[in-house]
DNA sequence: CTCACAATTGTGACCGTTCACACGAAGAAG
DNA sequence: CTTCTTCGTGTGAACGGTCACAATTGTGAG
């Protein structure tokens, strides 16, 4: 049946055209679906290259048309949730245009690990670059190794306005704004490690808020989004600082700090009141149910994808429009306790 | 300064050959570390491909090596912390073996949403699949598809012997041991969604520890891994029948079944022990702090690319040792209460 | 029936690398 | 001083597509 097998290496466009009784460079064109070409023609080399299994060498076809089809996604704890979950958006949406996803993990965030997560992407040939990481540094070995493909991350830097999918100012100010109408006045804010830019907005959102109700500023502690940070900060919180109330930059590190009031004998929401952000979906089940801010990272990691892909492709780009996070109230945050009760905890 | 700059478009090999006055074989050579090279050329030419920041073109090579450098992972569910976690250490153990990592994520699994994401992988021209998904469909679906790449999954099936990292068996009969030692008896079994290979393995391990207890085995339920299951799950637990203890297939559905329980009234561990699989980073600040089997997702990846990069390169596969898991007791298990207790609580 | 023009299809070159092989020089062996 | 190796290097031909352009065929008007 099989008119001569190819080679034992896989069928190319000239096995195919032989078979179809075409030139190949009319199966080229049905490969791109050009569109000159006769219906009969068309069907005919389809067919053969169902036959075949016929499947087109990307490298060849890469070498040519020099794109890859490809962006890069450079991760910094790509094992927690909200970057895990992005990443899954990522790919999902770069699949559905047609590209392919490389991602390269950043297992530290010094200069030496980013500039090696960097080549390995552009010795894929990336044609652009997704950042899900402590971003202000990024772009500085970014600029450093000239490396001139476009990128996105989750949120404008002052020098380069790149993309904002996620008003993580606004959801901040909504988790302080919701302590402060439950009657907090003494409100701490564990944010994320310094050079973070989501972790520099949620700072920001929140100091806004303070200022704007005219609360006293507490200094807000820089911790590393894990339980582990959110644990030591409460224990070390609760023996030194009064306050009734902690926002924290995450939903881990909100875990963490219940944890740590716990055992130090306080009631949540009675003594203290915590908010988390993210709304990863082990929230609603902690201990309290965790008051959050919901992001929605599917919809963050599409946007992401699809500014970017504008820009790849010389498009205009767009402002996307922000998505905004949303307040869950749960058990972990109540009103702040009369000032009667102050007499039963300290 | 610059001999004639190249064009506008990428060095090549040749421009470095002409610029180092040597054939662009030689520039190659150099590439490849050949033995046979000068020592003075070498560095000549080493000279001229970083002044010109040279990077070799990955499509000309792959399209003559006929080799990518590329594995493929496809995964379900890579928001959730092992998933994320295996993902991230297949990344890191594949770049440093000079590999790239393509992922390709499961929305559905579904037949269609197999192939499609196998054929995403495919057409990248992957050398290796690591597959962390409900594997036997996956299997199904590689057959049919006649794909040959070698893969790996994480554990071995009754027809293909593959990789098998972790002994997952083992742990759960770690986990059932730990509460029959307590002094339960009748423990429920939480597990995985059925067509997942680990899931599978636990549930084994769960009901070879019950019966070489000689206790009475409870039938099992079957989840979806996540804490919203596991929540369901308990709500239906509490209502329809006697356990004093649960031994859940993942540390999520162990948080649902601690929120369903403590809604119910129960005490953890006093009235019910529960036991979770993985420790994720947040198990040890869950309420009560989780009793679990922890697994360590970084080995397991390393090992799994190990095993996958042997059989690319058509090695011998040695048989990986099994990574075995670790009990790590907390306080969400205790002692089955004495007889008198069991009048304080239904 | 002929010609212009559009619709289809074919031919040659090239993308940047590696591979197979050839070639010249330098020692070593006869 | 040949001749045989070995070392270091160069030349031509792939690899499997796409692009630019040429060639062929078909179609309707004159």
């Amino acid at each position: 049946m099989p008119t001569q097998l190819p080679k034992d290496r896989a069928p190319s466009i000239r096995d195919v055209a032989r078979l179809a009784g075409v030139s190949y460079q009319t199966v080229s064109r049905v490969l791109n679906n050009h569109p000159s070409i006769r219906e009969s023609t068309r069907a005919r080399v389809t067919q053969v290259m169902e036959d075949l299994q016929y499947r087109p060498n990307r490298a060849a076809r890469m070498l040519v048309t020099r794109h890859s089809r490809t962006i890069g996604v450079l991760s910094a704890l790509s094992a927690d949730y909200g970057p895990a979950r992005s990443v899954v958006a990522i790919e999902d949406a770069a699949r559905a245009a047609g590209y392919y996803v490389n991602i390269a993990n950043l297992p530290a965030s010094d200069q030496t690990s980013i500039s090696e997560a960097l080549e390995h992407l552009m010795e894929q040939a990336v044609e652009g670059l997704v950042v899900i990481a402590p971003q202000v540094r990024v772009f500085d070995v970014l600029e450093r190794m000239s490396i001139d493909v476009p990128y996105v991350s989750f949120q404008p830097t002052g020098r380069v306005e790149r993309l904002v999918p996620a008003d993580q100012v606004a959801g901040a100010r909504m988790a302080t704004r919701h302590l402060i109408d439950l009657g907090h006045r003494e409100i701490i804010h564990l944010g994320g490690p310094q050079d973070w830019i989501e972790a520099e907005a949620r700072m920001r959102g929140f100091l806004e808020e303070i200022d704007s109700a005219e609360l006293n500023t507490n200094p807000p502690i820089l911790g590393d989004w894990t339980a582990e940070f959110g644990y030591y900060a409460g224990r070390e919180l609760v023996r030194s600082r009064d306050f009734t109330a902690v926002f924290a930059a995450s939903d881990h590190m909100a875990l963490g700090l219940m944890h740590a009031f716990r055992d130090a004998g306080l009631d949540i929401p009675r003594d203290v009141s915590v908010v988390g952000f993210d709304d990863i979906p082990d929230a609603r089940h902690f201990w309290p149910p965790l008051t959050t801010i919901r992001q929605d990272f599917a919809e963050i990691g599409r946007s992401a994808v699809e500014v970017l892909l504008r820009k790849v492709r010389g498009d205009v780009v767009v402002d996307p429009s922000q998505i905004l996070p949303e307040l869950v109230v749960r058990g972990s945050t109540g009103r702040v306790p009369v000032v009667t009760a102050t007499v039963t905890q300290a």
